[in-house]
Order: C-alpha cells, then sequence, then structure tokens
DNA sequence: GATGAATGAGAATTCATTCAT
DNA sequence: GATGAATGAATTCTCATTCAT
C-alpha cells in the first residue's frame, strides 16, 4: 500500500495525514472513554478510531498522554473561562460557584475521569498533574478574589478545593442515587464567611 | 506461635488453627491493601500471609468477602459508635461532626478503601452494599437529630451525605498535599443552618 | 471426639466402623456419580458420605479404586448372569441377547461410565481392567456358544464385542435423541449367522 | 522457512504470515490432538506451534473454533464423498458402507475426536453441531437410498446410525485389541435385510 | 482412624506493548 | 509512518492430594 513511486507527494501529504489521523484519534478515545471509561483496553480505541494499535502508541507513548490530549481543548476551556471578566455585578464568591460547577460539569461528563484522576494506577501521575497545573492558578486566583473580598475564609488552600471538588464528582454519573452537585453546594456554602452570600442550593 | 507446652488441648487445637489462619489471613490482607489497595492480587495476600491461594478461597469464596471481612470490626465498631448515647452537653451537631470524624478516619487508615468502595469494579457491590447497609441507618439518626434540632438543613439525605464524606476521603492518604479532613469540615458547615455552631476548623 | 477412656471398646468398634463407613461412602459415591458423573470432585462425594475427604483416600487410594468398589456388586452380579443355567428353551443366541442387555442397562444407568471407561484419563485404566477381567469370561462363554450351535459368526473376537457393545452405550443417557440399545440390536443382528434368529427389534 | 531471497514481496508477506501462523496452529492442533486429545491444554498447542497462547486465542476465540477449523477440510471432503455419484454398479447399500469406512477413518484417525464429540464437556456442543449437521444430510440421503432399494430396514434414524458408528470409534485407535472396523462391519450387516448383499467383512 | 484445612500445580483468559512487514 | 499479529506476563480460580491435629 506503500506508493513507491511518487515520494516528493507522499512526504508532503504525510504531515496532514498524521494530524488528521491524530484527531481521529482524540476523537474515537473520546467517544469509548464515554462507554468504558478511561481505563478501556487500548485496542478498542484503535478499532474505533479505524487505525492500527501502532498508530495509537506511535502518536501517544503512554496511555496518559492520549487521556491527556483527550482533554486537553477542555482543560483549555476551562482555565479560560476562570480567567475571563466576571460578568457585571457578579460578586468574586458568584464567579468562584459559576468555574467550580463548570469544573464539576466537565468531570462529570467524562466517564471514569474523576475516578481515574484519584486512583493511584500508574500512568495517570501525568494527567494529574496537567490538570493540576492547568487548573490550580484559576482556582487560586478565584479563591484569592473572593477572601480578599471577604466573602470566604481565606484560610483554605486552592489545591484541596481543587481536589475536594474533584472527589466528590466520583461517581456522579454512575450512581444515581448519589448528587454530587448537591455536595459540592454543601462544601461551597462552607467556604462562605457569611451565610447570606450562599444562594439558595440546587435540589437538581 | 505454636503453643506446644499444651498438648492436651491437642484436640481442640485443629478448630483454633483455622481461626488463627483466619485472622492471618485477615491481617495480611489489611496489610495488602495498605500497599497495593484493596484489588491487590490474590496471590500476593496469599504470600503476605504465608498461605497458599486455596486457603483464601476457602475462607473466603469472592474477594469482596474477604474485603468487608477485613473490616467488619471496624464497620461493627462504626455503627455503635453512632448510636451511642452522646456525651451530656453535646449537641446533635457535635455528635454527627464527631461521627464523621471516626468515619474519615476508618476510609483514610484503610488505603484504597474509598476509592475501591466508589469505582464500578465487578465485585464491589457487596462492600458497598455492606458499608451502606451498616451506616446509612445511623448517619440518617444522626441527621435527623441535628434537623430537628434545628441545627442543619433538613433536605440533604443521607446518602448524599455518607458517600460525599466517602468521596471526599478518596486519596487523603496518598496525597500528602490534600487535607481531606478540612474539606470535611467545609462540607458539614455548609450542611449547618447557623454559622455559630460550627466550632474553629481543624486545620490538620 | 476422641473417647480416650475406653481404649478397649473402640478398638473393637473401629472394624466395624470402618466397615458400615466403607459402605455409606460407596453409597454416597453412586449417588454422586449418577448426578455428576464418574469424575466428579472428590469432595463431593466426601460432602455426600458426611465424611471427611481423607476417609475416602484411606479406604480408596486412587479413584478408579472408589468407582470399581461402587460397581464391583453389580459387576459380579453381571457376570453371574451370564453363567447362570439358561431357561428351557432358550437358545443360545437369547441369551447373549439377555446378557448384552443387562451390559447395556448397567452401563447406560451408570451416568458416564460407559464414557470414563473408554476415555484414556490417567487413573482408569484399572477400572478398565477390572471391567475387562470380570466380563471377557463371561461373554466368551456365550458368544462360543452361539457359535458352537450355529448361530453365530464365528470369526468375533469376545473382547471387540464387549468393547463395542460398551461403546455404543457412550452417550446413552445424556443424548435423548440417541437409541443405544437399538443399535446393539443391530449389532447383534450383524452377528447372527442366520437373519431369522433375530427378534423383531425393540423401537424403544 | 522464511523466504529471506524474494524482497519484492514483502508488502504482501504480512497477510501471508498470519495465515501460514494460523496453518502452523492448525497443524499444531493437530499434532497435539493425536497424543493428547482435543481437550488438550491450550497451551500446549502454543508450544507445539512455537507461538504465544494469544495468538491462539486471536485466531480461534474458543476451544471450539480450533477443533471445527482443524477438521473442516476434512469434514468438508467427507461430505462431498457422500454426495458424489457413485461407482457404476454400486449399490445404495455399496455406497453407504464406503462411505460410513470413510467416516470412521476420518474419526479413528484423529485422536480423541470420537471421545470429545460424545463427551457432554461444555464447549464441545459446537463441534458437536457442526459435525452433525454436516454429515447428517448426507448420512440421512443414503440411508433413504439404501432403504428405497430395499436393501437395508427402514425403520433406522440416521441420526442413530451417525451416533452409533461414531461412537463404535471410540478408542479405536489407543486400543490395539480394538477392531473397531470389525463392529462397523456388524452394525451395517445388521442393518442389511438380506444377509446375502453383505460382503465377506474385512478381518483387519 | 478420621478429619478437613492447607497446598500448589494447572488451566483459561486478557491486554499492554513490541516489532516485522 | 502505519499496521495489526504476536507475545507473554499477570491474574483468577479449581481440585487432587497431603498431613497436622
Amino acid at each position: 500500500m506503500t506508493t513507491a513511486g511518487t515520494p516528493g507527494k507522499a512526504a508532503r501529504r504525510k504531515r496532514s495525514d498524521a494530524r488528521r489521523n491524530e484527531q481521529a484519534l482524540l476523537d474515537a478515545a473520546a467517544a469509548v472513554f464515554v462507554h468504558a471509561g478511561v481505563d478501556a483496553p487500548v485496542r478498542d480505541i484503535a478499532t474505533e478510531a479505524g487505525v492500527g494499535m501502532g498508530t495509537i502508541y506511535r502518536h501517544f507513548p503512554t496511555r496518559a498522554d492520549l487521556v491527556v490530549a483527550v482533554y486537553r481543548h477542555q482543560l483549555d476551556a476551562l482555565a479560560a473561562a476562570g480567567t475571563a471578566v466576571p460578568q457585571a455585578g457578579e460578586s468574586p464568591y458568584d464567579t468562584l460557584r459559576l468555574w467550580v460547577a463548570r469544573f464539576a460539569d466537565f468531570l462529570v461528563t467524562k466517564h471514569g475521569l474523576a475516578g481515574a484522576l484519584h486512583s493511584d494506577q500508574a500512568g495517570f501521575e501525568s494527567l494529574h498533574a496537567e490538570l493540576i497545573g492547568r487548573l490550580l492558578p484559576v482556582c487560586e486566583q478565584l479563591l484569592a478574589a473572593c477572601a480578599a473580598a471577604g466573602q470566604t475564609r481565606d484560610d483554605i488552600q486552592p489545591y484541596d478545593l481543587l481536589r475536594g471538588i474533584g472527589n466528590l464528582c466520583v461517581g456522579a454519573e454512575t450512581d444515581p442515587n448519589y448528587n454530587a452537585r448537591l455536595m459540592i453546594d454543601l462544601l461551597l456554602a462552607g467556604l462562605a464567611r457569611d451565610r447570606s452570600v450562599t444562594p439558595a442550593t440546587s435540589t437538581e
């Protein structure tokens, strides 16, 4: 299947081919992750993408690389959302709440991501690191603003908050009896200095 | 450990041997669970206990049986603690807080238990069920008392609370940067109707 | 449970105890063989008999010993039946047919016996040998009488016949679509020198 | 066996490699089946073929798939032989006899096939089904022709005959004292309506 | 003698990862 | 670069058999 006769054209096309392939891979992986979780068999992903397994390994040497890549776009969007200029009349606490809700949405809709993130299975550290690296600064900034405005306690580490929220999302999609968002509301309410700032919580 | 000096009791020895072995198994399993999580290879547990693999299967036909057995004592104690008569001058909310702290201690000291509990891996349902079956009534009662005393919101499901607390414990032992107990404090604070009831939180 | 105080009585009783035990074992094994075939787990037989597994091994060092023992009585009866004085007016061929029918009954009613007999699984040789040792002389005699009377071919080895009949019984109990006795009829009809001797065959 | 001299065909090589491997697997399986029966350990077959165990599972997801594959060619040939136009001057009974002889050859040369076929071990149903599915129609047709020509009894089920013949082959290869073909002759002779049609039987 | 707990070899099966083509 | 066949370690589970009590 190697078109050995036209090396010039083939060489130039390779670049875009590879890129297209990579995107197909990401899409396929995302799709499989939904059904089978982030630790789905590599072969399944390859099959879904219609490529060989070797191709996956070429593009993503470790599974974590793939997972990270799959979610990088959304991670970027999430980070951007946290640093955007808040709506007029939005308090820092409101902003924090809104961002946390987005964060929770992100985790909950990725079947098994929250779990994988917090498992100590080898290969997920870099995923964890990536996620923290991207989101911690955002969380920190939002939290600092709240504290500066006197709306929240000022003795909470952003990392704790991020991880706590993340943890609360574990099983949110799987267990129909568990209302993760309500628990997040509780956590955020507990974070507030003044009870009056917390709105009526969603009871789903 | 062989009590070679008392041959007279030989007749009753076999039974006790088996029992001792079972205990050794439980201890070994607990130990291995710390290193490798509750889904450690059966063989590792057998090796740690110094017995053959068949012995494990004899005592605990399924892995869940083993895990449940490992933690049943502590589960019993936990359930009992929640129904004990509170100290004089202890408010319902105080009682809830104390019990939750014990619950958290239980989960946190059992490496991987919290994670396994919330994974959807086959074979852990019964563990999950056992834990819920034992603790949910307790949690429900404590929560009802708090709500009746007007100290907490009355629209929170005991299951959500139990699961939320459980989730917050995930990774508490592994990740030195994560202060699960502080997050639990936040959650409980958010649960309180009146900020004044919440004591100064432990900062670990 | 050892009645250490009365050694004299115990010693005398042992003999009959052991014998009774052996019979219980045989009965239990026979019962289990019906459900689970002759290669049922040893433990199942022990449980059925209400004894420990060690007891089985004491009485029957190999599984074949047990199987042989289980069927020895019936084997004896079968051998005896073949050498009994025939009914008045019964031709040698009739006698052969009747005996073969008994033989088939024996095999067919012992779930899996026919199969085990002809498998080359280690441990069944002695069973095979026992069966052949007991039945071959009988078969030989019956066959010789037939041949002498000119009712059957005289070039057939008793062993072939015995084994052929045995083989035809494989699966007779399991497979409802297979009519082993009809095939045996065919085989015996083929053995006859004169078609007129063969009666109308049973179509079950 | 590496055709190192023809690099030009390298592009098409992979496919053929796999095919060659599959053939090696079939050969190896056939060889192992001879020694150890069709339920030989998977690993043994892999070792014999000089491949990893995974390779077997790739090609043949279940053991039955492998067994069926091993014998499909011969099964096909057998089925074809039964439906071929008979030689001139060959009576229907002759044709049946010839085909049965081929069938017996097939079973006898595949050590353990006959046994496995008639065992009720799980996983052999599909093998049994395959064989019956292929051969029953052929047998039925041959038998009907014989009956129509008045050469054989017309009250025999093809399935009984097929199974009976198959059973008679059990152990034919293993037991040097057992002359399965002679017993088959007897069975077929018994099937015949008229003794005169049966030729002098082979005494091996 | 009896017991049944313990043993551990053996078999099946799954997948991450490599590498010849 | 892509492919997917091959690999084989890892894991689970089952019993026949032994042996301390």
